[in-house]
DNA sequence: TAATCAGTTAGAATGAGTCTAATCCGCAAG
DNA sequence: CTTGCGGATTAGACTCATTCTAACTGATTA
């Protein structure tokens, strides 16, 4: 189900995009609604269907850059394993992600920052890393419905 | 430049396809001699290119074709950084990979057990992980010309 | 009003990877 | 030797996520 957007999670959008220039349009709004709904990282066909739900007009091509302004004004990350479709995660905490080999479910896993550390602290001198991506691949015991 | 096969690396190859009810050909001696020869995490297309030099009549198909093999009975890793192309790499020994964002070369990084482990302590219980990808992504200054 | 301009849209193009069907070739049975 | 078999190789067709293009929309500005 398509959740509505708190005041804040509206204000967190406006002030990304006008930050880097851009503007709140209704597809924009749409598609972070989806997002932020259920933070399962969800496929572009994903979102898009979801998207459809509340706006028909929507077109793939329009999810496809509200998703690539997203990423480039910090709202949203791509998660990307092995060579499948780019799904789309809301959750700007540093955090893992474990793909459920079974299921395919994508779920956060918490990042301590003294991990963070250890795993900075094995770069050879010369090495500088802004970016690092943790995956894991296995078997999650279903606790629950939802997937994040 | 394209090394010759040691007997140590032929008897590896060999084991690795035999138990997995494979042959040795020499399509699959080129390849992985290529593999061996620079271990700079090459894409498919880097890998044809070299193998032709060495045996011109080789097929881009039969390069997938390898190369997937090797995969499968465990002679290489695959290496993807987002949507690029797929890259490979010969070294077994547990590692990270770093990607310069500048060069777009991959460095090897050694993945200490402590390290692993610490990694492993983040999951929930109930997650159980076969496969960890770690990658780092950033700028390395250049030591020296080849890229491992 | 007219010009401007970001954003949206449909559809074409791209390209890494996969699939298909024909051929090759080493080996073993006759 | 021939022949048959089965895995391996090959060229080329195909797939499909993503990117590109060019037309259109609609709000804002001169
Ligand atoms: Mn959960
Ligand atoms: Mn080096
Ligand atoms: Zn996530
Ligand atoms: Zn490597």
């Amino acid at each position: 189900m398509i959740r509505n957007l708190t005041e804040q999670d509206k204000e967190h959008l406006q002030e990304a995009l006008v930050k880097s220039g851009q503007k709140v349009t209704p597809q924009r709004e749409a598609v972070f609604t989806v997002l932020l709904s259920e933070r399962d990282h969800p496929t572009v066909d994903e979102v898009f269907n979801r998207a459809r739900e509340v706006m028909p007009g929507l077109s793939l091509a329009t999810v496809y850059n509200c998703l690539e302004t997203f990423v480039g004004c910090g709202l949203v990350r791509q998660v990307n394993h092995e060579r499948e479709s780019t799904r789309y995660c809301p959750n700007l905490a540093p955090h893992a992600h474990f793909r459920d080999k079974e299921t395919g479910q994508v779920h956060d896993i918490e990042l301590p920052p003294e991990v963070m550390k250890s795993l900075r602290s094995i770069l050879p001198p010369g090495f500088d890393s802004e970016v690092i991506e943790i995956s894991f691949l296995g078997r999650a015991q279903a606790k629950d419905t939802h997937s994040n």
